[in-house]
DNA sequence: CAATAAATTAGAATTCTTCTAAACAAGAAA
DNA sequence: TTTCTTGTTTAGAAGAATTCTAATTTATTG
């Protein structure tokens, strides 16, 4: 890791008025440093054991809805079994791989969404999630 | 609750090869008697107990997943904490209520989603699933 | 009627996630 | 620096949704 990446990464922790604490220093490193992540919360633990980042699940937990909160982290659901954290915060959409719950960016302009109905009464759009979901292919 | 409806609702099970016991038939009547309908197994397993059906929520899960598994009833993943499962099986898509958990449908042809991009190397599309996430306007 | 297989159930277990409350670390003030 | 305040981390308990187990009951078949 380069010095200045981590100069970086303090920056946008001090930015969305987080303390750069050891924990979230290497959890921004783990995140943001090496392109678009999707991520679980046990997955990030087991990526933070591997690296010798000693962080509790809590910590992870704590850590992921303050990143989401704080707009550097966005939040996916795509499975009942556990949450997503996507690292991409530009409007996209998702391909979803349902044998390996792998997920896959869909630049925005890459696919379009037409004729929207009327909305319900009193209600305004907070999102429009396409989420194009695919399987292997059989044979 | 009419004769001819229940004779219907058995033949729907039967021909879903699951047998209409009480709780089955029960089940059937509260999903598939008032239209259209989203709900989750907890509020399942509350409306049987005002409609004083006897039932375990361990058979509400049983159940639900029977009745999906034989194309009865889709689930929807819109909402981290809890499954949906929606009696409408026709290709739809769904505004989704985030105050309330409330889901509607969108017709299939009332919204366009075009320029699929290539799909990830051997794979196959499952389903394109479009959640309109709304939110109540403030003020 | 048996006999067989399917379905139901209470309660335990599992998994993911959040909470609690105490210890600790970071930044600000003195 | 040292002190103070407040934010952060943490172990472990608690919570919530869901699944599992194994015993009992029910439906269907012969
Ligand atoms: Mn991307
Ligand atoms: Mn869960
Ligand atoms: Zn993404
Ligand atoms: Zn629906």
């Amino acid at each position: 890791m380069v010095q200045s990446e981590l100069v970086d990464l303090e920056k946008k922790l001090r930015d969305a008025q987080l303390r750069p604490t050891k924990q979230r220093l290497a959890l921004a490193q783990l995140l943001f440093s090496d392109g678009n992540r999707h991520i679980t919360a046990e997955r990030l633990h087991s990526d933070a054991m591997e690296a010798n980042v000693a962080i509790s699940l809590a910590t992870i937990y704590n850590n992921l809805h303050q990143f989401t909160a704080a707009g550097l982290l966005r939040e996916v659901v795509v499975d009942s079994s556990s949450s997503y954290f996507d690292t991409n915060i530009a409007p996209r959409h998702l391909f979803f791989h349902e044998q390996s719950g792998t997920l896959k960016d869909i630049a925005k302009d890459d696919l379009k969404v037409d004729n929207i109905p009327p909305l319900p009464e009193g209600t305004e759009i907070s999102s429009v999630d396409v989420i194009v979901r695919v399987s292997s292919t059989r044979r």
